[in-house]
DNA sequence: AACCATTTTACGGACAACCGTAAGGGTAGG
DNA sequence: CCTACCCTTACGGTTGTCCGTAAAATGGTT
C-alpha cells in the first residue's frame, strides 16, 4: 500500500513527538528519525532545504502552540502553516493539539486551509492514524473526538475593540478611564457613552448581568 | 543493572501512554504491554488486583487530569493518589502532567506526598528518565523544567469565603445581594459590609484596583 | 456578671457605573 | 446642497459600589 514517505513533525514536547512518530512506525511510514523538530524556525528551515534539494515533505505535521524558551522568527504553529504556504503550498498539513473545540478546529480549518485536525484526547494515536490516512487519499479530516460547544451557544463575535475595552477592565482601568487611553492609541470610538454602550449590547446579547461575569465569561472562553 | 519491573500508567492520552511506555523500554524496562489503563479507576482496580495476587507494583505514573467522557468514581490523579496510598502506602508515584508551575508542583509533591513530579514540556521524555532514575534510588525529584512564578508573587492564600464571593460576582450576581445567598447556606459572615471589606483586602494586598482585574487574576491562576 | 478585644454589621457620603434621551457629526443617495 | 440615516458623544437621573466611621454582636478572661 502506498503512503506518504517524507513527513515532518513540529512539537516541542519531546513525549508527544516521540509517540507519534511511533504511530508512524505502525502504519508502516518509514521515518528517517531526523524528521522531527522541536521549534517552529526549524521546522521552515526543513521545508526550505528539502525544496532546494527537491525532495519536499509530503506532509507535516504541527502543533500549534510551543513554549518561549527562546527566541524565535516563529513562535507558533499557525504562523508556521501560514509561513509554509507561501513557500510550498501543496504540502499537507495536519494539526496535533490539545485544542478540542469543534468550532475552533472548523475555523483553523478555513482560516489556514489546512488538511486534519486532531485533538490531543483519549485515543488520539488511532484518531492520528486515519487522519494520515484519509488525508493521503487527499481527502479532508476532523476529527470526531472534538467538543461540540455545550450549549451550542451563539458563536458572538467580539471585536478587537470589545477586547481592547475589556482587556483595559482586567488590567484594572476604571471604565470612566478608559477614553484616555483610547484617544492616545487612535481608536475610534473614544466616548465614554460609545464604551458603555458597547459592553451592555454584549452583557444583553450573551445574556450577562455584570462586568465580572463578562470577564469570567472572556476568561474561560480564552478570548483575551 | 536493577531498575522497577512492575510500572503502571495511568494516562488518559493514548499518544502520551504510549511514549512513556516507549521511555521505560529505553531505560531497559520490560514493560507488559498491559500495565496501562485510561482511567483512574482502573488505575485503582490493578493496584488492588496485583496487591491481592501479591505481586504489586512498585510504581505508578500518572496524570492529573483526565477527561470526563465517561462517569468514573475517580476523575482526577490527585483524588487517585490519595486513595492509593491507603491501601499501599510505600507505592513510588511520579506525577506526569501538564501542569508546569513550580509552587503548583512543589504543594502537590507534600499534600500527596509523591516521589517524583515532571512536567509535560521540552525534553520530557529525557526528563522521565532521569525522575524514574532518581526515585529508584529513593530519592525524591522535581524536576528543573518547573517554572518559576514570574515575580515570586506573595503566595496569597484565597479561603473558601473569598472564593465563594468571588463565585458568586463570576455568576453575575450583584454584589448587595450576595448577603441574601450567604445567609441561605448558613455562611457566617454576610453582612454587606463584610464582603466589601474582604474584597477591598484582597485587593489592596495583591495590588488590584477593580472587581474586573480580580477576577482576571483569579482565572488565570485557576483559582476558580 | 462585668470587662476587653475582635469581628461583624449598620449607616452615610462620595463616586463610578448604568441607562435612557437628545444633540452633534459624518456619509451616501437624491 | 439637502436630507435621511447611522454612529458617536454629551448630559442627567438612578442605582450600585467604595470607603470611612460608629454601633452592635461575639468570644474569651477574670
Amino acid at each position: 500500500m502506498n503512503m506518504f514517505k517524507k513527513i515532518l513533525i513540529a512539537e516541542d514536547h519531546e513525549s508527544v513527538s516521540i509517540s507519534v512518530q511511533k504511530t508512524l512506525s505502525d502504519i508502516n511510514i518509514v521515518h528517517d528519525h531526523s524528521n522531527y523538530v522541536f521549534y517552529c524556525d526549524d521546522a521552515l528551515g526543513r521545508i526550505k532545504k528539502a525544496l532546494r534539494e527537491e525532495k519536499p515533505y509530503e506532509l507535516l505535521i504541527t502543533d500549534l502552540s510551543f513554549e518561549h524558551d527562546r527566541p524565535q522568527e516563529i513562535s507558533d504553529g499557525a504562523t508556521l502553516i501560514k509561513a509554509v504556504k507561501l513557500i510550498q503550498p501543496d504540502l499537507k498539513i495536519l494539526i496535533f493539539s490539545i485544542e478540542n473545540r469543534s468550532h475552533v478546529a472548523k475555523a483553523l480549518m478555513e482560516d489556514l486551509e489546512i488538511d486534519a485536525f486532531v485533538p490531543k484526547a483519549r485515543g488520539d494515536a488511532k484518531d492520528l492514524k486515519i487522519a494520515i490516512e484519509t488525508i493521503y487519499k487527499n481527502r479532508k479530516y476532523l476529527s470526531p473526538n472534538l467538543k461540540q460547544a455545550v450549549k451550542e451557544e451563539t458563536p458572538f463575535e467580539f471585536s478587537s475593540f470589545d477586547k481592547t475595552i475589556i482587556s483595559l477592565l482586567t488590567k484594572g482601568t476604571p471604565q470612566k478611564d478608559i477614553p484616555f487611553y483610547l484617544q492616545k492609541n487612535n481608536i475610534k470610538p473614544s466616548g465614554l457613552s460609545s464604551i458603555e454602550k458597547r459592553l451592555n449590547t454584549i452583557k444583553t446579547v450573551l445574556n450577562i448581568s455584570n462586568n465580572e461575569q463578562l470577564i469570567a465569561y472572556c476568561k474561560d472562553r480564552q478570548i483575551i
